[in-house]
DNA sequence: CATGGGATTGACT
DNA sequence: GTCAATCCCATGC
């Protein structure tokens, strides 16, 4: 994956991610659910502006930005757009491809279907925390690699957002068509 | 300095 | 279906 991936219109990285895979010290999966964040919109973290919360969100694109959700869970997020522009692509499931045994373990379940279906278990199953906020998604640890294979051209449906108060109607959310590792189910 | 609200999950009814 | 756990940080006094 290269820099000027991200550095575009954060609904089209979200797209484009559908389908590419995400490895972290031997562990990968293929994203199969994705939601765009951008600082124009009141679900954005970066809505409030750039605080030393959001300083990376509106860094350079192709960076991790990780943050704790309910104090419990890291969220695994790509910075896209101009840096500038505070913008990422949250990445909410993966289906998992590599280092399943260590997954599980990490994760304390056995179905392959439960291990990264959500965002905080996908960062779970992947030993990713908030260590790795900042970090360069192209030199790593953490990873994106272009799709692959019969990935190049999966069908992507789109959705609303899961989860969020604000700005709850936007369609920004981006699924592969009738993947069984998604968080929840595309509603039609 | 005190307060309150989450881009969630898992356990339980 | 309901609900608590738990902590970072933005906001307001």
């Amino acid at each position: 994956m290269k820099r000027s991936f991200y550095d575009r219109p954060v609904l089209d990285v979200a797209r484009d991610l559908v389908g590419c895979v995400v490895s972290h010290e031997g562990c990968s999966g293929v994203i199969v659910e994705t939601e765009a964040y951008h600082d124009s919109e009141p679900a954005s973290h970066a809505f409030v502006g750039l605080t030393p919360r959001t300083k990376t969100l509106f860094g350079p694109p192709g960076y991790a930005y990780v943050y704790r959700s309910y104090g419990i869970h890291a969220l695994l997020n790509a910075v896209s757009e101009p840096e500038g522009v505070g913008a990422a692509v949250l990445i909410r499931a993966l289906e998992p491809v590599e280092g399943i045994a260590l997954m599980q373990a990490r994760r304390r379940v056995e179905r392959v279907q439960g291990l990264c279906s959500g965002p905080g278990k996908l960062t779970q199953a992947l030993g990713i925390g908030l260590e790795h906020n900042g970090t360069d998604l192209l030199r790593g640890p953490i990873v994106i690699e272009d799709r692959a294979g019969a990935w190049r051209d999966v069908d992507v449906s789109v959705d609303r957002r899961i989860g969020i108060t604000k700005a709850a109607d936007l369609p920004w959310r981006f699924c592969a068509a009738g993947s069984r590792f998604l968080s929840r189910r595309v509603v039609s």
